[in-house]
DNA sequence: TCCTTAGTTCAATGATTGTTGAACAAATGA
DNA sequence: TCATTTGTTCAACAATCATTGAACTAAGGA
């Protein structure tokens, strides 16, 4: 039903970029990144993100990923789905947002990987 | 006559993003890339830079950049002469240092500029 | 209704930042 | 030789960072 109150984000203005590249600027985020980049179409939950680091950190990273406008985070039900900022980031600073995700694939700097291609979908409450 | 011990820098593919990340990811570093770029031929001294902080501190943003491998920085008498690794950068992250330097400048985020600007809202003691 | 899932809040903690000022060193120029 | 220019080192400090565990809330399913 959605009725639930939407979490602060900055207007595309109002992203700097010294505010990004601080969010990026860290091992945890980046990974975080490189996954969002493989689901850009439908995005990711919170969840999926706890291989990199316990369920409280990735709050806290997924937090300064969206205060810094680098992702959209929406809640649904009990979950937060979370998507990058595509066009914000490619208007404000064309080619950077791409340059970083070409980067962290050549270097996998990303927590798994090639991981037998989980196909991106959510729920899992298998019996 | 350039008879002094270089400073050490890390080989190319030694350079990581989110070391480089996180070393433009601060406002002085990020507007001396912005007068580096206005430079790339010769480069520029520390000295150039002390309109952006004191004479410690750009020490040690410096040293930041040059660990990263963001700069090029090797001694001339009693100044260093500070030059942006472009080659190498753009090796290693194609598109990056150019979407930076681009961003940058369309935001000014640099350190003076078209002076008649007051850094956004930054102290106003008037008389 | 009760239980589970998904995520948040909070206080505590240790680590890392960025800045300062004083003292220093090395090359240059008079 | 001596002073100047240019930059470094060091200790100290406040501020911010990233992580933890315990307690919590809110939504959904049985």
């Amino acid at each position: 039903m959605n009725t639930q109150p939407p979490l602060p984000h900055p207007d595309a203005d109002q992203i700097t970029l010294p505010t990004v590249l601080t969010a990026l600027g860290d091992q945890t985020r980046l990974a975080i990144i490189g996954h969002l980049s493989r689901c850009e179409g439908t995005g990711m939950t919170c969840g999926q993100f706890t291989d990199l680091a316990s369920k409280t950190s990735i709050t806290y990273h997924v937090s300064k990923l969206r205060e810094a406008g680098v992702v959209n985070v929406t809640p649904e039900g009990t979950r937060r789905r979370v998507t990058l900022r595509r066009d914000d980031l490619d208007h404000r600073f064309p080619g950077f947002l791409d340059s970083i995700i070409t980067s962290t694939r050549d270097l996998h700097i990303d927590g798994f990987e090639d991981e037998p291609n989980e196909p991106a979908e959510l729920s899992r409450r298998d019996p």
